[in-house]
Order: C-alpha cells, then structure tokens, then sequence
DNA sequence: TGGCGTGAACGAACAACGTTCGTCTCGAAC
DNA sequence: GTTCGAGACGAACGTTGTTCGTTCACGCCA
C-alpha cells in the first residue's frame, strides 16, 4: 500500500487552486438534492455527505442552512406533501372523496421508496403542507356529517393507516413497487416459507399461503381503506 | 485537559489483573439483556457495546451468538411475542375476542417503550411467536364466517393498525405513556402550537384543537379498532 | 474606490456506531 | 497430558452525524 511519496506543491501551486467555490448553496436546493438522492437510492442512502457531494461541496456548508439531518427529513416530507391536490368538499360523495384523498396520499408517499418512513416516524404532523392534508380531511369528513370527535379520531386513524401501509409496501423485499419483478421473487419466498411450517402447529396459515400471499394492485390498500370507511359510515349513521 | 500522567503497570500487576472471564454468554441471556435495556433507555439506546456492558464484557463477544443486530432485535420482538395469551375461538364471540386480544398485543408492545418501532420496520412476520398470534388471529377470523381473503387481508389490516398505533404512541414526546404528566405536557404543547396556527389557512384544525388532541387513555385506540371491526363485520354480513 | 464586517463555505476532526480481525483461553475429549 | 475447537476478547476499521476554527467572497459605508 506504500505509493511513491507525490511532492506536495505550496498550496498557490497546486492543480486547479482556483476551484470555483460554489456560492449557490440555499435551503430549498438542499431539500430538492436530498428529495433526489432519496428517490434513486433510497433512504438509508441519505445522508449528509452524500447530499452534500450530490451539490459538489462537503457536508458542513449544509449545516448553514439545516439544523441538522432530522430537519432535513422533515422538509423533504414537507416538500412531498406539497403535491397533493385539495378537493372541494362535495357533501353527497365525502366518501368518495376521502377515498380519492387518502389513494393520492398513498401514491404521493410511495412514489418516493421509502421516503414513508419518515412520515412513520414523525409525531403529530405540524408543517404546512402537512396540516394542509390535516385541514382537508377534517372538511371532507364534517361535510360527511361526522361529529368532531370522530371526525378527529378518523383523520388520525385513516392518517396512519396510509403511512403504515406505505411504509409496509415500500419495504416489501428491499424496494418499493418500482420493480414488480423483484417483488415477486420476494412473495414467492414468503410463499415456499410459509409452505415448509410445520402443519400441526400452523394449520391456517399453511392452508391460506395463496389468499395472505396475494398481491393483486392495490387490492389489499383498498380492501383496508374501505373496510375503515364502511366502519366510518356506520358510525355516522348511528350517530345520527 | 492535560492531567498528570498516571503509571501504566505491566498488565500482569495492573489493578484486578484476574477479572473473572465470564464464560455464562448465551443467546436467550443476550436477548433478556437486551430487551431490559429497551424497557429501561429505549431503543435508541439500544447498541451493542450497551447489551455487552452490562454482560460485563464487549462488543465482539455477543456474535458468536447472534448474527448481527437486526437479528438480535428480531429475536426480542420475538421473545415479547411470546407473551401473548392465545384463546379458544368461540365463534359466538369472534368480534369481542379479536378486540381483546389486538388489545392485548397493543399493551404488550406499548409495555415496551417503543419497541414496536422495530415492529413496523419488520416485514412480513416469520418468527415463530408472531406467527402463533397470526394463526390465532386467523382461527378467530374464520369462525367469524370471514371468507378465506378477507380474513387474510383483515389479519394483516388489523396487525397494521395495532403496530402503527403503537409505534405512534410510544414515540408521543419521546417516551410512552410510562409517565402520562410528561405526555400532557407534550400535548399542552401542540395544543398552544395548533392555536397559534393563521385560522384562515387552518380553520378546522384552530377550531377543533380540542377533539384533535383529546387523549383519554386508550379511546382513540379503541376507536379506530372498533371502526375497523364495524366495517368487518359489515363485510361479513354483505359476504353472507 | 477602497477598506471592512458578516454570513457562508470548507477541511479537519470528534464521538458513537456496527462489525471484523487475530489472538488467546478455557474446558472437554481422546 | 496433549490436542482441539468454541467462544471470549481487545483493537481496529469504515461510516455516520455533527462541531470547530479558519478562510473567503460579497455588499455596505466612507
């Protein structure tokens, strides 16, 4: 490992001295970056010297514009829920409309890996275009006729059922949806594994390899989603 | 910071030269280690060099028993899973036995500061225990009279919510409602933040603090639990 | 036009982490 | 009594988030 000792020219000498410094550093060029490395590589991938090198630079000028790597996070995710579309509340299809609401949500989320597990991690949301999303649902549910309260409890719970299903997805085998294939070959090995239990101790779940292993679209997404909202209108019509 | 510098002794005459070389590592001991280390500092102080401390020995020594850290996490979210208590179902009562024992789970996880975290960051279970409470949860299912697919889809739905419901309530200002004065003040908090909000933007939210941050110990949890087997039993019935 | 203060960029460094390497040592089998 | 292998162990490596002290470019005021 021992390389010939390269002589090391006075610093005014050196190749290229007069490297351009970058001055065009800012907050939301910072964000865009890590909303790129993101979807290319993934979360575990993020980190600040890599969103600083994607910018040409090193990971100590970020930390002029960011506190620190967990605000990062967050304006990322704020930056995602920047792209969500806002109906206008249409008192006969709330349903309808939530359904719609909370499918976008779910595409918004999953369009970028594994982005959704920073919103998982995140407490009650309180940045703009979060609470936007927030303020949404709460118009879509109290046109449907929900009281306060639920319509509080169901915005939580509708809420975190997409991310928890967006988190879920995006870690099927590795990656989300972006490559069918792969998520196939994972299915199948939870397949066979599930097939080689040992009967007598799991007799159902070696029976209904087929049914839990299904993976048809957004089959399961919706199946839960509607199971919610049915449970949802019951409420409302009891209420009433 | 320079101190005077102390002797170095020969090994043999440093102090206690004969520490007692603990020969009594083993796997279930690492895991209990560990899973006392998360009741006591939480997950995020769970590290290898902690578990190896208080085994009174290091890093190194614990892989020759577990594969990695993601195994060893793996092996004490199994081990709290076997705690679970398993009924017999009683299709009369399918709907109140479900209810329990996701409750059940919930408590176990939440009891656990947020080891449920680790929860959500798994995949599709595959450890002997989680799978246990999946095959209960489908024999209680399937005595419901719930077809073969939507009991599938309801296991997984349901195990998504009780999950996510726990990794989100164990991370409520950073520690679980272990102690509940630390969580009011918590919520205090994004009760004054919500009403600071511009009520133009946020109307609803700045009208609705209230039903918004109601925390009246496990209501919520068991709201959207109870929505979700409303809108099961719904499904039943059409099915039917 | 010329000096100057300030915010930003930067390289180096630190501490903590997961993990691996090579060595040593104990205990049991022969 | 010798051998041998599993496991304990200290040291080290590479990666991470973050901080420190310095340097520099730009805009302001004289």
């Amino acid at each position: 490992m021992t390389s010939a000792p390269s002589p090391t020219w006075p610093p005014a000498f050196g190749p290229d001295a007069r490297k351009p410094r970058r001055r065009t550093l800012s907050r939301d060029l910072i964000v865009e970056t890590a909303l790129r490395v993101i979807d290319t590589e993934g979360m575990d991938a993020l980190n600040m010297r890599r969103v600083a090198q994607e910018l040409g630079t090193g990971a100590a000028s970020l930390y002029a514009h960011v506190a620190n790597k967990d605000e990062l996070v967050a304006l990322v995710l704020d930056r995602v829920y920047a792209d969500m579309r806002h109906p206008e509340p249409d008192p006969a299809r709330w349903r309808e409309q939530v359904k719609d609401f909370l499918c976008q949500a779910r595409d918004n989320l999953v369009a970028h890996r594994d982005l959704a597990r920073a919103a998982m991690e995140a407490n009650i949301p309180t940045s703009p275009n979060a609470l936007d999303s927030a303020e949404t649902m709460l118009g879509l549910m109290r046109a449907g006729g929900l009281s306060e309260q639920v319509a509080a409890y169901a915005v939580d719970a509708l809420s975190l059922y997409v991310v928890a299903t967006a988190v879920e997805e995006s870690t099927r085998g590795g990656f989300a949806g972006q490559d069918p294939a792969q998520v196939d070959t994972y299915l199948d090995g939870v397949r066979s594994f599930f097939r080689s239990l040992p009967p007598e101790r799991y007799p159902l779940i070696v029976s209904m390899v087929d049914p839990l292993t299904r993976n048809e679209g957004d089959e399961r997404f919706e199946f839960g989603l509607d199971v919610l909202l049915d449970g949802l209108v019951a409420q409302a019509e009891r209420g009433r």
